[in-house]
This record gives C-alpha cells, sequence and structure tokens, in this order.
DNA sequence: TGATAAACGAGACGGTACGTCCCGTCTTGGA
DNA sequence: TCCAAGACGGGACGTACCGTCTCGTTTATCA
C-alpha cells in the first residue's frame, strides 16, 4: 500500500521560522496572555492564514517554539549514584525553567490545557513525558544497584521530585535553586520518618473524610 | 478605626449575591479562560459597571465566590499519628480539589497569578498559605513525639506533600484519589533509599551542570 | 397608551457624523467599491461596533450619507409650462448626479441593491422615488393645462425621462448636460412620429418574438 | 485575420470550458458580487493560475462567458412599419433580459465598470453597441418611409428606448413585459403632448438652475 | 418625611484581537 | 511544458469582550 504524494506547494522554511522566531521575541516581552496571533504574524511579516494553516491554536505554536530550545542537548546523567544523578538533573532542570519568560509560558500552556485537551496532550508529551521517563530509568538504575526499595512507586517517586518544582514555580513562595535541588533529593531518598520503611506500611483506613463539594 | 458612613445608598445585596452565583454557574459552563466579565453582568441581570465598581478583576470576583466555598469548616486532623494525620489531610483536600471546575479556576487562577502580583498574593492566602501551615503543625507534633527527624526543611515537606497534588491537578496525568494520598504519605515519610538518613547527608558537588536559556 | 422610555445611553451625535463624515470623505478618495468599514471607522476615529450598531451593512450607510446631500433645498419647478418644467427639473438633478464620486456611489448601490432587497428599498426611497412624484406632479399640471394627453401613462412619461439619465451615467456613451435635457424633453413630449398620437393607437399583435433564455 | 497556434497547449480547451460552465452555474447560485474566483477554480477543478493566465479580471471571464449565450442568432425585425418592428424588438429583448442571473450579471458588469475602463468597454460592444445599432437602422427605414422626422436624435431616441428598460432593470420598480414595450414604444413615437412638434421647438434658457454638489 | 446622592440596569463608546474569506502572486511536482 | 493544487503576504470581514462612559431610575439614609 502506497500514499500517493500530493502535487503542490510545500510548506515555506523562511515562513516558519520567522513565526517561531517571532513567537519568541514576543512571549519575551509581553508574556503568554498579551501575545497574539495578529502580533506574531505582523512581526514575522507573514499572513495570519499562514499561521492558521499550520497551528490549530496559539499553545501549539507556543509548544512548538519552545519545543525546540527544550529538545537542545539534554543527556540523562549518570553518575554512578542515584542521589548525585537526581542532583544533577533536577539542578539542570531548574536552571532551565526558572529562566524569566519560561514560567509564564508554562503557566499560560497550563491554563490552556485545562479547556483543551489537546493542548494538555502535546504538553504533555512536549514537557513532562521525557523527564519522567529520565527518572524512571535512574530509579531502575538504583534498583539494579540495592540503592532504592524493589516496590518503589515510580510515578509517585516521581510526582514527588517534580511536583514541588511546578508548585514552586507557579506559586513562587520558594526558590529553584541548586541548593533546594539537593535537600529535595535527599529529603525525597530518606524520608521525613525515623523510622524504618516496614513499620509504615498499611497505614490505617480508620478515619472519616471531612468531605464536600468546596475545595 | 471605624470610616465615618455618608448619607447614601449601600450597596445592593441583592446585585452582589446574583454576581457571586452567576460567575460560579458560568465557570462551571464555560471554563475560566472562556468566562467573560460581559457574560456574568448579563446572567447576573446587572450592569458591568456594578461589577467593575466593587471587584478590580475577574481574578479577584472568582477568588471572592471560591472564598465561600473553601472557608467552610475544615479543621486539622489529629489521629495521634503523623501518619494517619497527613493521610486524612490529603484525603480530605483531594476530595475537595478534584472535582471539575476546581481544577479549571485554579490553573486559570495561578495562570494570571503570573503577571498579576496581587493575584498571586490573594491566591496565596486564599487556598495556599493555611494548608502549608497545617502540615507545619502537623509535622512538628511529629517531631516532638519523635516520629520526624528535628532537622526536617518542613518547607519541602509541605512542598513534597502538596506539590505533587497540583502536579497531577493541572497535568491530569495520574488520579487524586485515597490511594495516591496514602502512597504519597507513606513514600514521603520513608523515603526511596534503602539506607538510613545519615548515610545519605551531604552530597558532593562535583559535577559539572547542564546548562543554557532553554527549560 | 404610553410607550416606556428605556434608561439607557443614547447613540452619541458626534459619532454618528463622524462616520458619515469619514464616509463622504473616503467614498470620493476610493470609490465605492475600495470603501472599507474598518476605513471609514478608522478615519472617523470609532469603532467599527458603532457603525455595525447604527446600520446593517455599508449600503445603508451610504444612503443615509448620500441623502442627506439629496435633501438638501430641492423644489418642484414651476414656470407655468410643462417644458419648462421638465427642462429645469432635468437639467438640475443631471447637473447634482454627474459629478464624479456621484455616479460610483450610485452604481455601487444599484449593484448592491440586486443582490440585497433591503438595500433596493432604500435606495428607491432615498432617491427615485421623490423624482418621479415631482415628475407625476408635473405632468398633472400639464394635463390639467391641456398641454398633455389625458390617457398618458405617467409611470412611462416618468420612465422616458429618468431613464435615459441612468443609462448614460451607467454606460457613459453620452453626457449629461443641459443640452441632452433639453432635447430630451422635446423628444418626449413631441414623440418621434410624424403622424398625431390617434394613427398611432394600439399597435398590433400579429408577429412572433424571437426567444430564448439569453440576453 | 488569424493567430497562428503555438505548440501544443493540450489540456486548455477543458480546463476553459470547465471554467466557463463554473461561472455560469456560480453566478445564478450565488450573484455576481459573491461571486469568487477561488470559487470557480474550485468548482471547475482548476487551479487559481489557469483561470488568471487567460481572463484579466472577473468581469471579463463573465462577459465572455455570458457573450456565447448572446450571440445566439438575433436578426433585426422587418415588419414594414417602424412602431411594429420596435415593439419586436423590446419584447423580445425584454424577454431575453430579464431572466434572473442576467439582471445581477448586468449590475455587475455596469459596477465594476464604473472603476474599471476595460470591462465598460468590453460591455458596451458587447452588449449595448449592437442594439443601439440596430434601432438606429430601423428609425433610419422609419425616416425612409416618412414615418419618423428627419431631424430626430437618434442617440436620444435609443436612451428613450433603451434606458427605461435598464431602469426598470436595475430599480425594479415595473416589470420588463410586453404591455410595457408596446406602450413605451407608443408613447415614444407619439410624444406626450397635444400640440405639434412644430409649437414646442427651442424652449428658453431663461430660469436659474438649482444647483449644487449633491446628487 | 422628603431630599438627595450614590448605586443601579442598561448599553453606547473607542479599542484589540479573533478566526475566516478571498485577493492576486508564486512554487512545486506529476502528467 | 503545462497545469492542479495550494502556500504565500495581505486586506477586510463581522463578532466578542475589554474597561470606560453616560444615561435616567431606584432607594436608603439623614436633615
Amino acid at each position: 500500500m502506497k500514499t500517493k504524494k500530493k502535487q503542490t506547494r510545500r510548506r515555506s522554511k523562511q515562513a516558519h521560522e520567522a513565526i517561531i522566531a517571532a513567537t519568541l521575541e514576543l512571549i519575551e516581552e509581553k508574556g503568554y496572555l498579551r501575545l497574539s496571533i495578529e502580533g506574531i504574524a505582523t512581526r514575522a511579516g507573514v499572513g495570519k492564514q499562514t499561521i492558521y494553516r499550520w497551528w490549530p491554536s496559539k499553545a501549539a505554536l507556543i509548544i512548538e517554539a519552545y519545543s525546540q530550545k527544550v529538545t537542545s542537548n539534554f543527556q540523562s546523567p549518570d553518575n554512578g549514584s542515584l542521589q548525585l544523578d537526581l542532583e544533577e538533573l533536577l539542578i539542570t532542570i531548574f536552571a532551565r525553567i526558572r529562566i524569566p519568560p519560561s514560567s509564564k509560558v508554562m503557566t499560560g500552556l497550563i491554563a490552556e490545557a485545562q479547556t483543551a485537551p489537546e493542548v494538555a496532550e502535546q504538553f504533555y508529551t512536549g514537557f513532562i513525558k521525557k523527564r519522567r521517563e529520565m527518572v524512571f530509568g535512574l530509579i531502575q538504575k538504583g534498583i539494579d544497584r540495592g540503592e532504592v526499595h524493589r516496590d518503589t512507586d515510580m510515578d509517585i517517586a516521581a510526582d514527588t521530585l517534580f511536583g514541588p518544582m511546578w508548585y514552586r514555580l507557579l506559586l513562587g513562595h520558594g526558590p529553584l535553586d541548586q541548593k533546594f535541588a539537593k535537600k529535595l533529593v535527599q529529603q525525597v531518598l530518606a524520608g521525613l520518618s525515623t523510622r524504618r520503611k516496614e513499620t509504615l506500611q498499611g497505614g490505617g483506613d480508620s478515619f472519616s473524610i471531612q468531605d464536600s463539594l468546596s475545595v
């Protein structure tokens, strides 16, 4: 089964690049919310239709523009120790993400993702998935080395490593610096408890939940 | 200190309530981003000016509308065990926050908070602060009971408990159910590592950071 | 029965006038076809919505703008003779209508009238009706004076006086000057025939019509 | 005078016909103003460039499409009487022109003719000239037979016969039926006046003209 | 118990941006 | 070599809301 090629003019590389460039420029100048397709088209010297032809939404355009930066050389660390690997990973990611325009882009995208499922998906595959898989790989190596409990829930582990990052990024109640990265890794690895893991297993179910419709 | 009353018509309670009600209705129907002041005014049978007179922004209006729900009775748990207390706390909070309109409201507010500092502040004091302080209190009791290391960084502890919640709420890659709450608490308390806390302290600084301008 | 007055802000006289003025300016500069609502709004210093709020179409706006000029003092002539009256009337109308922007406006409106019935109606009542009725009045006076046959079809009389005007205006195959006005009136009054009216009555029906779907 | 054919234009005939056909279809469906080159190209299964290659404008395309219909056999009547000849001519022309799509085409072309001189010329030679010359011929025969005054202004005569047709076609204030054709011819031939032609000649110039810039 | 001034509903206003349509030109690749 | 397909820069469309600004009309003190 062969797919027949259409005979038509192809997408213009120049226009494409000009649009991406204009998007990056304008997002730094204006922020996510005040970024307009009209503005991008003008800055790029391009018709609006050329943008609408290739990107279904403002979000999709921004995701592509930022993906280019993100995809840039970024390798999984390998220091022979989970603690060191995670520290390096978080320090690197924090350094990249805390730079001004990023946070606004991220929150803008996240906000749009709430009402637009396709944005959510693109955002997840573009910005979230790879990092989580990197962490999964590092933890697996830790398990293989005997550093980590075999029954560790990797999803939750990834949540406790990245969740605080987004939490601080969005709420701004604490910095995303090296010190935080190291302390976070240590506390995630060691846990809060003075007792051994075994003594904590199977917490009871015997309490009533205060429930309501509110937040 | 009291403000002297002039001789004039007071704020209309009816209009106020109609606006709050319309806001809650419309946010469930349309989501944060597609919510418009114009729409609220029409639904509430109110002039736009009446809204602008009393609320400086869409965000402020929503925060007030939601605060009513949130302020509802919510007490710090006390089961005599940090694990049980945290489990109860998270289960309750998760149950409240995972209900549909909430997530959209929260992310919308968070997004606006990125560009509007006053929104950030109101959001922090209205939705974030109390919960964190509750966690601080519970951990302090844990320390007093000897369940928790004395040198625990409470900020980071709160981050690892609430960060994953926001992370999952916003990205939707996992549920916010009871099971998650329990496992999260256990893993935060026990840590990932098979080794004792003492053997992990003071991770080295001897690696180069992959840094760049990108996310 | 009383009509209750609505309690709301009234139409802005300033905006209204600025729009009319801008329309007249731009139609002279650009012509009917290249006239845009956007352009009018910009020139008038007005939001587009303000135009759309009050006029259903470009045509309606133009009709109003031109009606002001047309409605300006224009009286039925009265020289005691049908020939003189008609000559005066046509000379005056020709003089007004042959000035450059007018012809373009008229043909633009006529073109739009073909697809938009409401434009047709407005155009008829705004530009056509009064002139026809003026002619009817003059002819009636002619009949009363005994200058004109009693059984004259006034509609056709008006058509033979104004039809040539539009025909020449639109096709441009001849001028709309005083000379034309006089000759036209004379020929319409005297007829082409050398014979008396009575000898022409009741032309036969006995010929086949070349018919087809084409023009 | 024949133009020598250069190298092959194989599929051009097919494309050409498809374009003409699509144009005729679409003009009936949408009318002149809402007819777009893009729409014609799509309907004809043809590239837009193929249209632009052969026709300088939408108007030229439509004129060609309609000329085919118009060129169809159409002879000058010859009944031995000017009255009968003119009646036949007008009845035939009215029948052809009053059919729905025609009027829209005509007015569209006329409107464009106002701003595009080449359209005006093509329209005149394609649709106007022949009919006028036909009338000139008939009147000349009438003069030769002694039916018509020797000093008749033929241009004005043609204007009084065709002007009313366009006037009614465009404004729609009256029908273009047989009855109108006959009455029009009679009135044009006999004139309105009860007096002989000789008594009307040389109307005075002694009245002031109400003049202004308006229509 | 009026008067009176702010608050009210209604919605017009100057704007910005939306997403769509079509213009006339330009580019590509298959027939 | 011709030409369908359609991408391109551009202009305008008509709509949705923004936040500000009049309009009369309530309506709740306080003089």
